[in-house]
DNA sequence: CGTCCACAGGAATGACGGGCGG
DNA sequence: CCGCCCGTCATTCCTGTGGACG
């Protein structure tokens, strides 16, 4: 076959070839489906608790719990998408706001959010948080707004930041006037309650659900309920199926995760231009998502972390604090780097190992002290191959 | 059984950039 | 432009500690 031939093949196929997605975005985790399997009573619960919203009174503050992938954050949406169109029929002036803190950041960021929603110029920066809140506050009165403010990944905000904000928020209803603001907190970690002010707690509380974890007949039910509307007709069967969901299972029935992996098995066997999604496509987008997990964690590393993950390689598998410190400084004066002092180091290299590239246990060797048992986590080769990317690491990583 | 190593990790503080209101 | 406030990163100073050694 001529070259020319072979390229107009490939066009040919793209062309004729029907794709193997209806529509991609049903498996991304933003898409909010009609209907939620397996979490009707959560719905319905979480809708009676906000209705009194619908006549113009305050709804309980509430807090939901449950690990990633759950259905927390879309049965939330799902609720609330409904009650604010609901709302919005009946003319009442109803605002529903979801910030996830995490991604927000700091206490700052998340008033900011919540201003921008309700439609307040708040300063991108400058003001301080009380005047923030006060303002806040004072034009939810003014405007006799019930809000709704949802607060994702609360337990973020808390390890971060304590529960000043929460303070400030659940107290908020004595002072306002006219209007309202109701809390929805969702969180992954059950213990984050014990960093609450009690007083705090026992207003964010009012209300608590639980949200279990799917098992694995539910979460293939929930996929291929998916599947049916991602992908064109027999272009998935259900072998596949069952082992996305199958992994992701033993992954305490992440549901979120499923959907990933289904959507990027997907991708890779489209690319591949099989005919149907099938078991190996799947087990090829297990790796890959994990990979790019990790190549985006190694990148997003400042350059002192960078540096001392690669200092982190050792000899033969592990090392303590000190060796990889005294080999981070040199490695920061062959490249005339200024270096860090050890204090700050530990910070990093513990953030490392919550990062999940570096293992980091604290033991004792008696009478030689007391450190911490580093050991990388991740392949030497797979650090140089993305950093050998990096122009100003690149010599570095070759030495 | 006490000492003392080699750090861990908390608290306070500071430098710096960003951005307001006045 | 100044004074104030925030967030981030870093330094300095500090107290705490498991267990082998003597």
């Amino acid at each position: 076959m001529s070259e020319n031939s072979l390229i107009k093949d490939i066009f040919d196929k793209v062309l004729t070839k029907r794709s193997l997605f209806k529509d991609r975005n049903v498996l991304r985790s933003e898409y909010i489906p009609k209907n939620l399997p397996f979490r009707e009573e959560q719905i319905k619960t979480i809708a009676q608790i906000l209705s009194p919203l619908l006549k113009g009174s305050r709804c309980s503050n509430l807090l939901l719990y449950g690990k990633t992938g759950t259905g927390k954050t879309a049965v939330t949406k799902y609720v609330l998408k409904a009650l604010e169109e609901t709302a919005n029929s009946q003319n009442l002036n109803l605002k529903t706001v979801y910030c996830n803190t995490r991604i927000a950041g700091t206490e700052y960021r998340i008033l900011y959010e919540l201003s921008n929603y309700l439609g307040l110029k708040i300063p991108f920066t400058g003001l301080a948080l009380k005047e923030v809140s006060e303002r806040i506050l004072n034009y939810i009165t003014s405007m006799k707004f019930g809000v709704i403010f949802t607060l994702d990944e609360i337990d973020f905000l808390v390890k971060n930041s304590g529960d000043n904000l929460l303070y400030e928020f659940t107290r908020a209803n004595e002072r306002l006037k006219e209007g309202s603001l109701s809390l929805i907190g969702i969180s992954n970690d059950l213990k984050f309650k014990e960093l609450l002010d009690p007083r705090v707690l026992s207003s964010l509380s009012e209300e608590e659900m639980v949200f279990p974890p799917y098992t694995a007949e539910e979460l293939k039910i929930i996929l291929s309920e998916r599947a049916k509307m991602a992908f064109n007709n027999g272009c998935i069967d259900d072998v596949t199926l069952n082992l996305c969901a199958a992994l992701a299972a033993s992954e305490h029935g992440d549901a979120r995760r499923a959907l990933d992996l289904l959507r990027v098995a997907g991708e890779i066997a489209e690319r591949e231009g099989a005919l149907k999604v099938e078991e190996k496509h799947a087990r090829i987008a297990i790796r890959k998502i994990d990979e790019d997990r990790m190549i985006d964690a190694l990148n997003s590393l400042p350059l002192h972390q960078k540096l001392l993950l690669l200092a982190s390689f050792g000899s033969q598998g592990q090392s303590h604090t000190g060796e990889v410190y005294l080999r981070y400084v040199k490695l920061c004066e062959a490249n005339s780097i200024e270096p860090l002092t050890s204090r700050r180091v530990t910070t990093l290299l513990s953030e490392l190992d919550m990062l999940g590239l570096v293992s980091a246990t604290t033991i004792s060797k008696g009478r030689y002290g007391r450190t911490k048992k580093i050991s990388p986590l991740i392949s030497f080769e797979v650090v140089k191959k993305v950093y050998r990317e990096d122009p100003f690491l690149k010599h570095i990583v070759d030495s």
